[in-house]
DNA sequence: TCAATAGTGTCTGTAAGACAGTATTGT
DNA sequence: ACAATACTGTCTTACAGACACTATTGA
């Protein structure tokens, strides 16, 4: 018997995204609240339905640019995973498909744009709230992922604007690790391996102290032995 | 408008598997040949569509018991990542979740089941070969995966029976590497991280040379500092 | 006895982690 | 001057990589 177009179960695709950035030295994420059932005025991650014409990462880059305002947003994106177990969402099967967006600090989501539900929430928090659907789950991962990342690549760079110091990309780990790293043997680490950070010949004056060079990211992107976690 | 049942784009969604497994010291992944359109008669990774009931998990673990006829396979399998490009599939648009799955060495396909089409391929032929769909591109992440977890997790023992040697594992690496590793200091390594193996008591005498322990794999699956595949 | 494989010891170079010390700024 | 931050040097320890050496087997 041949397969027809409909002998398939018909499922919905959607994608949702956790976007990280930091915001006072705290790693946060962004969040929307929910104004139709299911799960209504309760938080969870940003997301929508897959449209017919594009392809996952074109609908993660849609969304992210719709729930954010931000036209570029730089940074980072990337596949998560996939979760749908079939009572994941009580109306109808859908499988999303989640993507793990890394920004430099965004503006807060603007008035009268589709962004309007959406706010920052330390991860902190976040992870403490019962957010819809599988979310909770979806947030778990994606953060255990920006940590193991952290190890072995320069991910750090995404939560940074193109310049930025060695002291900038220090407070990325920490955040992200929650435990403070040597400043000394950190800055030996992450200059001395050679083409991640590329001297830009600037140097910024923040307060007291001597001023920091400014370096943009290179073209190595691992970090090869990893820094690890454990301190 | 309060969304519906229906106000949403219809998809398919199958799991597809990348089995990799070891037979004569050579990876091989399992391939079928496909029976019908599109790309009929090409070679192509085995996989189906999600049932209504079951999450991906489930449907990984369903088509890997029936494109192999083992009903145990024991192993390893995880989620490697979703594929959903618009005309990946020129009947309708699918989204397909990829496992990868490592299994110590398989039983050839059985005539008379779903299994029948299936045979095992070395990955270095299999590369080389027009796969339906994005099939390549699947098998090149899972390779590449598979290569890039042997190094910092006992990914290896998935390959191996649950007794096995230190050789057993080197022997593992060295194909999914495609390159010699030192016998004696991956031995240190190995028996040096705690936990990572048990001795099972047993030794194990093949043709000349003095016995080898055999091991079963212990509670610690992370290897920290990794072995580096560069040699 | 010899060849083959398993496993140990030892050396060298690299780099992490700890931390003293120097450099350069704002106040 | 002083505090604060950026950076450099030095010491110790851990471990990878190289490889000599011992242990235990089949032929």
């Amino acid at each position: 018997m041949p397969s027809t177009q409909t002998d398939y179960p018909a499922f919905a695709v959607t994608v949702d995204l956790v976007v990280f950035t930091l915001r006072g030295g705290e790693l946060n994420v962004l969040l929307v609240t929910r104004g139709e059932a299911p799960f209504a005025g309760q938080p969870a991650l940003p997301g929508g339905f897959v449209q017919p014409s594009e392809n996952l990462d074109a609908a993660a880059r849609r969304e992210l640019t719709e729930e954010t305002s931000v036209h570029e947003v730089g940074g980072h994106l990337e596949q998560l995973g996939s979760y749908g177990d079939p009572d994941r969402d009580p109306r109808q099967r859908v499988v999303t498909v989640a993507y793990l967006a890394l920004a430099p600090d965004l503006p807060e989501p603007v008035a009268g744009t589709d962004a309007a539900a959406a706010f920052w929430l330390p991860v902190a928090k976040a992870i403490e709230l019962p957010l819809a659907f599988d979310h909770a789950q979806i947030l778990a991962d994606a953060l255990e992922r920006a940590r193991a990342k952290l190890e072995y690549t320069n991910l750090a760079t995404a939560f940074c604007p193109a310049e930025f110091t060695v002291s900038d990309l220090r407070e990325v780990y920490e955040a992200i690790w929650g435990h403070p790293l040597d400043p000394r043997n950190f800055h030996r680490k992450l200059t001395g391996t050679a083409g991640l950070l590329i001297d830009s010949g600037k140097v910024r004056r923040d307060g007291p102290g001597r001023p920091a060079t400014v370096f943009r990211a290179g073209p190595t992107t691992t970090l090869n032995p990893p820094i690890t976690r454990e301190p």
